[in-house]
DNA sequence: TTGTATGCGTTATCAG
DNA sequence: CTGATAACGCATACAA
């Protein structure tokens, strides 16, 4: 009992200190007198784990505890080419929108048992193919993209054939198995609700290099007169130039994503004549800004709750593949006290 | 030369559509009539490459490209004890100011060649430990963490001696790598500007368990006479829950970091009369919000750069430990125009 | 029920 | 300059 204990004091405190590389099954084996097998399967329970004796496996899952052992998750992955990890690669994490879906897609896949390693493309196509061959390499189990890339050829030129995948926030032809908003139906509920205060000329802020966005932009212009036009890629920058390069003034400024619509807010000088602002996704909601808003607020928690679905079954059923069909959700209108003060007409 | 361009194309459709699995040394190996050791030799390139014959360098390079060669990282990380990957496991990747550096430190780290793994603890330290214990199986060659505990021993606990580590936002006793900013020189200047509109008495929304906000709220405190305050975790929620509990009018709420800022505007109803806001690090900056706000502003490139070169510096100067001290940023303030509109009581 | 042997894809050691 | 061969730590088919 006695040099039991001191034996674990030992072992503890060698632990503790870490002087000694981190144990192995090996280790273990020679320290209960049974095979690297043995031992593997114990720890792995499960089926295997409960064909063994009784007494071999207390023995094992004590000394297991005693030298403090980990499973080296990278031996384990390069034998059984699963590392219980999945990727998302996103278009800009510094947007809130994207942070607030990784947020909640990490837990989500914790939940699950799975490990979530969160990448940033920055909008920039060729970081996205580097990160996209890296983490093939990497031997991810499942993998969620933002893309910046337009066609199924172009995006799967690094994309393991077979490998667990969702598309978000943006389609790509040719590729079922993804989970965006319906962005026509959210635009014309935007459209509708500009028009109902008087609406008539806008300016447009938009990233054409985005699906997502260009389909705001179009759909955004069928409604109305647009008498000025900035495009750029879907950040800051992009709505400051849009309210910069401004000639006429607009009934309302479309910006396509939040982020523009920020660059447009942080010009505006003049509060007294504030245009209206319709824009997509802002977060936190600006209800007191005494610029009219209105926003189209997709529903963030479905988006991620709905892509770590699909991509879970991917991952289970495992030859499902592509199949299965894109998850289309629906956003909602929202808009803030200084644009419910404006007048109607009708 | 038309068998070799057929050849080519043969595999490189082969390859496209990605029928058989990846290639190994092994594989072209073969294809070369050379050895593994030798094509290994080739592709790591630098000293031990340059010393093989040049002709065998070029047929390995074709093969290689021919058969569409990507290392294996996991088999190489399993044999060289390194991953070219830290992970940075921030405590609410849903706040702005941690998505913001992470954005940072991401670009910054794949401009020297490594990729970046995002994990958030959502404030939680039991989380945090899973993450600490799930990274290092995992091989990790560093890791910037922005931790929810607040001793060197609890932190440590899970952390493989020796692995370069960085504590990023929030300093822990005994543990000297760490990049902050200084909470009680900026929350003074905070204080200061408060104090020049006339501010007497003030709300206080605080996370104790959080030592950042903890220096802030105490040293907030000791400037002002505290009316009334809540506490809980940094997040939205503990702002909105401390305008609801507000009995009595504070010249001034202070809210220990943005989120709970945000919690609070969200509540606020009359603009009329609205309270002062001061809180840390609003993104963006609400300039034309109708809520006076001041707000200490930390230097986020200053934060994301410094953490990744002390970061560099351990993994290049191998034994380097967590020797170097703490780099202290300072902050500036940032006060937006309905501050600015108010009178300066001497 | 348990042990032996083999392989995952690389790098590193040691001969030639 | 090059080629066998042994690790790295784990899982598993096959024997016993």
């Amino acid at each position: 009992m006695t040099s039991k204990m001191s034996l674990a004091i030992w072992y503890g405190v060698a632990l503790h200190f870490s002087c000694m590389k981190p144990a192995t099954l090996v280790d273990i084996a020679r320290h209960t007198k049974t095979s690297v097998s043995t031992v593997s399967r114990v720890l792995a329970g499960g089926e295997v784990g409960r064909r063994i004796g009784h007494d071999t496996t207390q023995r094992v899952r004590e000394a297991a505890k005693l030298l403090g052992y980990r499973p080296n998750l990278i031996a384990r992955t390069l034998r059984t080419r699963r590392s219980h990890t999945v990727a998302l690669l996103v278009s800009d994490i510094a947007n809130p929108f994207f942070s607030s879906i990784g947020s909640l897609v990490e837990q989500s896949l914790h939940q699950q048992g799975y490990s979530l390693m969160l990448c940033n493309s920055g909008e920039d196509p060729q970081r996205e193919q580097e990160y996209l061959q890296l983490l093939a390499q990497k031997a991810i189990d499942g993998l969620i993209v933002v893309p910046t890339v337009h066609t199924r050829n172009e995006l799967m030129q690094n994309i393991p054939h077979g490998l667990p995948l969702v598309l978000l926030d943006r389609q790509v032809e040719g590729i079922n198995s993804s989970v965006y908003s319906d962005q026509e139906a959210s635009t014309n509920l935007l459209a509708q609700t500009l028009k109902r205060v008087g609406v008539k000329t806008i300016a447009i802020a938009v990233a054409p290099s985005v699906v997502t966005h260009r389909i705001r932009g179009e759909t955004m212009a069928a409604w109305f007169e647009v008498i000025s036009r900035e495009e750029g890629p879907p950040l800051k920058d992009t709505g400051r130039r849009a309210f910069i390069h401004l000639s006429a003034r607009p009934d309302a400024i479309i910006c396509t994503n939040n982020a523009m619509a920020d660059g447009v807010i942080e010009c505006i000088a003049d509060i007294n004549h504030p245009p209206i602002i319709a824009t997509y996704d802002a977060l936190p909601v600006p209800h007191l800004l005494p610029i009219p808003m209105a926003i189209a607020m997709q529903d963030i928690p479905a988006l991620a709750e709905e892509c770590v679905r699909q991509l879970m079954r991917q991952l289970k059923d495992e030859g499902y593949g592509d199949a299965g069909c894109p998850t289309v959700l629906s956003a909602r209108i929202v808009t803030n006290r200084a644009f419910d003060a404006l007048p109607t007409r009708v």
